[in-house]
Parts: C-alpha cells; structure tokens; sequence
DNA sequence: TCGAAATCCGATGATTTCAGTCGGGATTAA
DNA sequence: TTAATCCCGACTGAAATCATCGGATTTCGA
C-alpha cells in the first residue's frame, strides 16, 4: 500500500501555492521547480483544478492559485483528487460486485472501518496544519 | 491508494484459517473454495509461510493452519507479509532517498504521522477481532 | 513398496497501471 | 502581434500486478 507520485507530486505543488498563498498565479515553471517533470505536472494541476481546489489564470502572467483558504483544504481533498476515491476493497464501495456473500463477510466490517479511520485521518490535516507544523498531536490508537 | 488482490486474498484465506482452527491442516483446494484462483493462492500461502504466519504440513493429508493463536495475528502482520512495509512516500523510510530537500520538507512530517497512524490502525485488529466482530469501538479523528 | 494427495518453486505470459512525453490549440498581457 | 502561459487528448515505455504452467518433492495409507 503505498501513494503514487500523483499524490505525492499534487500534495507538493498544492503546499507550494499555499506558501504562495496572495502573491498572485504561480506559473506551472515556477511551480515545477521543486523538481517534477513539467509536463506531467501539467497534467496534474489539471485535475485539481477540475476538482475544484486550484483556479488558474489563463495567458501571459498567468499561473495557479489556491481555490480557498488554507485551512480549508485538506489532504484527502488532495489525495482523492489526485488518486480517486480512497477504497480498500470494492467490496466496501456502493455497488456490489464480486463478493457473492457480503452477507456474514468477516471481512466487510474491517474494510468499512479501516476505509473511513484513513479517510478521517486524511480529512483531519488542512494545508494550514501542515504550514504551521502543529501535526502529531492527535492519537490514533 | 488501495489495496492489492495480494493483500485481499491473504486476509480472507487467514480468516479462513483462523475460522478452522484446531481442525488439522487444511488444504488450498479447500482454501481455494472461498472463490480464489487456487494456484495464485499457493503463491500466496507461501509468502504466508515465510513471514511466520503459517506452518504447512507436506504430503498427503496436508496443507495450512495458522502459525500462532488468532489474538496474536494482526491485520498489519498479514498486509506487512502480503505488500510489503506500509511505505507513503520513501523519504520516510530510513535511507534518504530522491528528496534533497528533507529538512524544512513540510510534507515529510506528514507521510510520517501517516504512515505511523495507519500501522497502527491495521496493527491493532487481530483475527480474534474480526471473527468475534468487536470492531468498530475504537475511535480516531 | 507404490501411488495418490498434497505442498514447493522457478519461469513465463497477459493485462493493467503508472509516469512521463509530445504536439498542437486557446487565451491573454504587454 | 507576439510571447507567455494554460489546456488537452493521444501516445509510449516501463513496471507492477495477477495470474498460469510444469515439474519436483514430501508423506500418508493401502
């Protein structure tokens, strides 16, 4: 189990523009230069756009800018963004498939629970947080 | 961000096992009867096998049956087996890798918190848990 | 002793996902 | 008008995932 460089790429680029934060659109070169492969990055800012996370600026001095403040993103809106939604096992996902006997599943439970404690934990660390460093204080246990 | 058949299978032929404890070995065609493909489970079991989890009888009348008690079996075990350590983002695996920048790295904090939150989230299920059903009492936030 | 029931194991193949590239189009400030 | 910049679909190579195959080994039971 681990995050693809979506995830981890789009989490960078979205910190970047929150240290950014009112300085205007950042241009995707300058965003890039944290060290992403440009074009692919491209893609990427796309998709938080689309997701309602980034506004952009079309046109010369154009760029990328936070949607809204930032602690009010937090880094499961980033990871579904980026990844789809978070989901261990299909079988925990709305429409039934494969799992002829979800019926006394010991499993379903754990899944249900395991899905929605990461989905939290995800949901409970804002951009603001993560700039402001005051992470660690909650316990999971 | 999700889990991999690997992961699946094992927990639901663990779980299998565990339901069968104290019945003698059990094969991997009755194994296989949960609706996994038989010779990919073999596979499996074997990963199974050499993290400890289970012991195998050879020969006729063989076949699997878990290695310890089931309240000494945790899901981590099992995924830890099946995929691998739990690894968000590499720079938080020991050897410094990719990253030039780990000092002042907003996001490292975050992968660690993570990544620790969630082992411990898979680490405190055993199989004992998910056949009795006392899960869920649990909270994180 | 022999055969059937089982696990063990390395090699191979199919499919899918991932990561990144490419090329051209659209928009806008200067 | 030009240069800077975002937009977007198509493509590609590499890797991981999900198996399948074929044979070797071990052991029970008749």
């Amino acid at each position: 189990m681990k995050l693809s460089t979506r995830g981890k790429y789009g989490l960078y680029a979205m910190v970047y523009l929150a240290q950014k934060a009112g300085d205007g659109p950042q241009s995707l070169k300058a965003i890039a230069e944290l060290g992403l492969p440009d074009q692919y990055l491209e893609q990427l800012l796309g998709s938080l756009r689309r997701a309602g996370l980034v506004n952009t600026v079309r046109g010369a001095q154009g760029g990328y800018q936070l949607a809204r403040p930032t602690d009010q993103i937090t880094i499961l809106h980033i990871i579904e963004a980026m990844e789809g939604p978070l989901n261990l096992s299909e079988c925990t996902c709305g429409e039934e498939v494969a799992c002829p006997r979800s019926e006394g599943c010991p499993s379903r439970g754990v899944w249900e629970y395991l899905t929605s404690s990461i989905n939290g934990l995800l949901d409970s660390i804002t951009l603001s947080d993560m700039l402001s460093r005051t992470i660690g204080e909650k316990d999971v246990t």
